[in-house]
DNA sequence: CAGTATCCCGACCGATACTG
DNA sequence: CAGTATCGGTCGGGATACTG
């Protein structure tokens, strides 16, 4: 692995782990790592997020070019999301991460309940 | 890669995502795996980040066990910062992160230029 | 179905002052 | 040096209602 120096590390690229470290944007692009999904298969996939939060997260995603919106002109609306070539190259990472979250849960909870008994 | 399922990736595991994906975690959590720092070497390497929020993102991943904190009883004071080993578990992800984002920071700037011209 | 539009509360976080 | 304490503004984000 190499580093950074402080500089690179840590100036511009916070403007960026900001985004990814929003409250929802790694769950989204989690969930669009596997395909194509539409709007409400995502808002059912993401217990807790709210329509609001699901479309300003889009948006941003949209904006920032990591993920593609595609609308069909039909009615009723029929509008799919998935990853760009730019956001495909964070899947590697997105994944590892949940995963990480996932295998680690356990030891998170013990160590705040042994830093809090004290 | 292997995907988790919606409930598992979601659930619990989003707790935890909040965490690493809080605005200074990140940043820390890099600067710390090139070895033991302190206080207020931390501080110089990062950027707009205020004493409180170093305190703060500080006791938090101590807290979750992903830090250390050792502190010698000198006079003036002096406390070490470094990585727990569920902390090194983070060390690549962390990594892999920042430098992702110091790659696709043009990419991004220029994704965003374009969207908001429409 | 896939959104907008408002309202509004609470937390996040920066600034400042103080301390063992 | 490495914090703690307090204040106050900003804004993230939930709830709700409405729409092409």
């Amino acid at each position: 692995m190499d580093y950074l120096t402080e500089t690179e590390a840590n100036c511009r690229a916070r403007e960026v782990l900001d985004r990814v470290g929003d409250k929802w944007s790694v769950v989204v692009l989690y969930n669009l790592s596997t395909g194509t999904h539409r709007f409400t298969e995502l808002r059912r996939a993401i217990p807790g997020i709210s329509q609001r939060m699901l479309t300003v997260t889009l948006r941003t995603l949209e904006r920032d070019g990591l993920i593609r919106r595609t609308v069909h002109p039909v009615i009723p609306p029929h509008v799919d999301y998935d990853l760009t070539p730019l956001g495909s190259t964070l899947r590697e990472i997105v994944g590892a991460l949940v995963n990480w979250a996932h295998d680690h849960l356990e030891e998170i909870d013990e160590a705040r309940t042994a830093y809090d008994k004290v």
